[in-house]
DNA sequence: CTGAAAGCGCTTACAG
DNA sequence: CTGAAAGCGCTTACAG
């Protein structure tokens, strides 16, 4: 059973070919059907299998696309890489998967050893890495970004449009009677987007932005962060520009007995998988992972179509559950949204500006 | 930019070597400090990077473990995998990870394409193949299974000491005062392990099982199979075989009114991410995935250390939360019960039996 | 339609 | 310590 494993040669002999006939059935080459029928059983017999390691050599093509992602445990990312498995699926090809927990050298590591694998071309999700450095390690491997964190470089890259979800979170709050309105922030660029995004979305609602306060995305900082809003008596409303945060914030605001949304209401972002679990369930910006590798993988394989427009936005959708509601100074809310039954959402696909 | 990547024979000619000293340069061979010194120059200069697919075809090692799993958005897997890169990483080697979506046809295909790229060996989760085609696709590749669902075969395996956590789930609710448990379970391998063991641990305890009701390990299947449950008016606790279901019988316990725990006692079984976010906090057997990967793949790339013990049992923990109290004719539960506070944990490691 | 030959980018005895 | 040569398992013009 540990035999060595046939090769192509063996095949040969077996079938009384040549190992170039035997190459060509095996690829679809012009073979006659005799030939075709010998070698066939010959592979049959032998257990043979063709070493794609060996191909790829002389092909030039591995077949392989590399995806350096943060971690595979936030559901986020691994939905990112099922969009790309999706793709990839469709053309025969298949990713490796390297994870880099945040680290620019990681990263780097990463990207290094899936050239030297010989991948046909590199999926980035969140890359900090400077253009420089990117392209050092790179070299001319093909890239597309996803949600790419560090400075814009030449690769093409696909963003949620995070704009329009900031937009559809304020809105909806706005909309339900809150006037001052929170934020917790966090410190990646795509934070800083949202947060800009806030401040421009409060100035259309005709609203003063509230306490804007950093929380590091994560459920640690935005419990932290809470603490800063929840002094504030004026706010009735956070949005939070991760869900993680949410977390944390509803924690802060449990212990100190405020109801939400009776006394607060809270928006999320990114909608994981276990929003709409909390208590109360999330309302929150969904971020549709799964398409943003699927459009990351098009490009990384068929380049950009305009390579004018080397940023592909993704739409969000707001996903409303029952952690917003009117503000208390406005009555009462409607019973609906007191019961916390996760079974009742909306949702709420925000307009996509056109692109100017 | 896009010219041909440098090769052994480039730097060979811009070092003045040949291509045999260039090659013991790189692999930590013998070389003369001189000989060494201008062969790193040249590397630096033509950004040289080994072609590693190259090298494992005369190795013929390729440095990669196959992994093939569920999905990458269950957080149990991710963990598994996250566990193999651990052990992977400490000896220089990678994982690729193919996902077969719980589809036997998937998984053959799955094992199949990572043979054809040479790897190492197989770390398979949850396989259902039979043995003889699991061989058939695998030829002589090493291979370690966690949680295996089909039939034992000759290769390794580590599983969860599924027995003991049962047990510590159902010690916790006799201890509690419950009397009549109901048990929702699955239909896979572990989950029939997980119905025996309850069976066990309750005449262990000398209690008669309450109902056992099929669920199919998902939210649906548990809401579902909740319907038959809570229609027991002695049914004081549940015990399901996996946390989907126990949010499925949650939903269900909410919409019937059913308050949890003062009415009913719920346990989860797995800790996923999200358990300790549930209304109110799910008290859960809780799996130790990252372990049970590294185990996995200590177990392929060693082998077993005693073929004649080929499943190594891993021990869970019991997570208690705020989901189980004493049964409503005990009296009240204690205050802090009642609360659904979720910084309150306990965790309860079973003892593990000595091995027969 | 078929086969001999060159070559993909490396490593590894074997001589020197 | 170093280099020429064979070979890992394939594919692909090139003749025939």
């Amino acid at each position: 059973m540990t035999r060595p494993r046939p090769t192509i040669h063996d095949v040969a002999r077996e079938a009384g070919a040549s190992i170039a006939t035997v190459s060509r059935a095996l690829n679809g080459g012009v073979v006659s059907a005799a030939a075709r029928e010998r070698i066939e059983a010959a592979i049959g017999r032998l257990g043979y299998r063709r070493n794609d390691v060996a191909r790829g050599l002389v092909t030039g093509r591995s077949g392989l696309v590399g995806v350096v992602l943060p971690d595979l445990i936030g559901p986020l990312y691994a939905h990112m890489a099922r969009g790309i498995e999706d793709v990839l699926d469709e053309h025969g090809m298949h990713a490796m998967l390297v994870t880099d927990h945040l680290e620019p050298d990681a990263e780097r590591r990463a990207i290094e050893l899936l050239r030297a694998r010989q991948v046909d071309g590199l999926v980035l999700i969140g890359s900090r890495l400077q253009p420089a450095d990117l392209r050092a390690a790179a070299g001319s491997v093909p890239i597309a970004h996803v949600q790419r964190d560090g400075p814009d470089d030449e690769a093409p890259q696909v963003r949620l449009d995070d704009a329009a979800g900031v937009r559809a979170a304020v809105e909806h709050l706005a909309a339900a009677g809150h006037r001052r309105i929170a934020h917790l922030a966090g410190t990646r660029r795509d934070g800083i987007e949202r947060r800009e995004a806030f401040v421009a979305a409060m100035a259309e609602a005709g609203l003063e932005p509230g306490p804007i306060v950093d929380g590091g995305f994560t459920e640690e900082g935005g419990e932290a962060a809470a603490a800063v809003v929840l002094d504030d008596p004026d706010v009735t409303a956070v949005f939070c520009a991760s869900d993680r945060m949410a977390v944390g914030l509803l924690h802060a605001a449990q212990r100190r007995g405020i109801t939400v949304p009776d006394d607060l209401s809270v928006v999320g972002f990114d909608d994981l998988t276990w929003a709409r679990y909390l208590c109360p369930p999330l309302t929150t910006v969904r971020q549709p992972g799964r398409e943003m590798g699927r459009a990351a993988a098009r490009l990384v394989l068929d380049g950009p179509f305009d390579a004018a427009v080397p940023v592909l936005r993704i739409a969000p959708t707001l996903v409303v559950r029952a952690s917003t509601a009117a503000p208390r100074s406005h009555g009462p809310a409607a019973p609906s949204q007191r019961r916390h039954e996760p079974a009742t959402e909306e949702v709420i696909a925000p307009e996509i500006p056109p692109p100017p």
